[in-house]
DNA sequence: TATAGTGTATGGTGACACCGTACAATTTAG
DNA sequence: CTAAATTGTACGGTGTCACCATACACTATA
């Protein structure tokens, strides 16, 4: 499973950890039933500490997207994710729209990008 | 100036206020010489510290959006954010359509709601 | 039923978001 | 021209949280 965290990123380790993995089950590079590295390798190859990755799998828990068991391993539980309001996803979005709008692209050039970023994501559909 | 901030959010204050006004520049409510409001004032508002507040202008003026000058007030300074590479736009955006993918929306639905979101940045195009 | 493999809990450290307050620069009133 | 008001900045303190090291608990397997 490869994944890449950045330092400079901003965010915080255990949620950039998460949100690759997020990538991977939308893309149907791992799929329902798929198990997860165990944690202690995920941080060995991203050179953090083991909590760090348990609290990324952990979040994912909470979104129902994996399955964790205390001392079985984690599984993908489902390819939709639960409970996020309307807003929740959309001011995300808007933000990203906004940075992109700002650095002076335009529309047309805006909605290729997109257009892009969702073939990619959408490629190996369920 | 109408802003909003989120305790739930999980960004610090002062990022949602940088989002906020850069929300504002972008769709034209606030245009290249206007001034902003003093930082007491919508710190005010907001109900946050005065220093809260300078921490976002700062943040929109080390991206050139705003230029703050000491004892005189912050003003707009362009409509284009400067210096944000490929991948530092890229990397929000494709973590937004992550999520709406995950939420089950499908291509069409998300193409819209891009679509809609982008209307309402370039409403009032200079 | 040990032993290895895996997630969890606990405690400590450093960074940082936020605050209250004092300071410095600019503008404006007189 | 100068004092007062307005505005951004600097400094110190507090609490939260990300991250780590280590020990613990549950599961699977030999």
């Amino acid at each position: 499973m490869y994944i890449v965290v950045d330092e400079r990123d901003g965010r915080p380790i255990y949620r950039q950890v998460a949100d690759e993995i997020r990538g991977l089950i939308a893309r149907g590079e791992l799929r329902e039933g798929a198990g997860l590295p165990p944690v202690r390798q995920v941080a060995a190859d991203l050179g953090v500490n083991l909590n760090t990755v348990a609290a990324a799998y952990r979040e994912l828990q909470r979104e129902g997207l994996i399955s964790v068991r205390h001392g079985a391993g984690a599984t993908v539980a489902s390819r939709t994710a639960r409970g996020k309001s309307d807003g929740e996803l959309r001011k995300p979005l808007r933000a990203a729209l906004t940075a992109l709008v700002l650095a002076g692209l335009p529309r047309a050039e805006i909605m290729t990008l997109v257009s892009d970023e969702l073939r990619g994501l959408l490629k190996r559909g369920k």
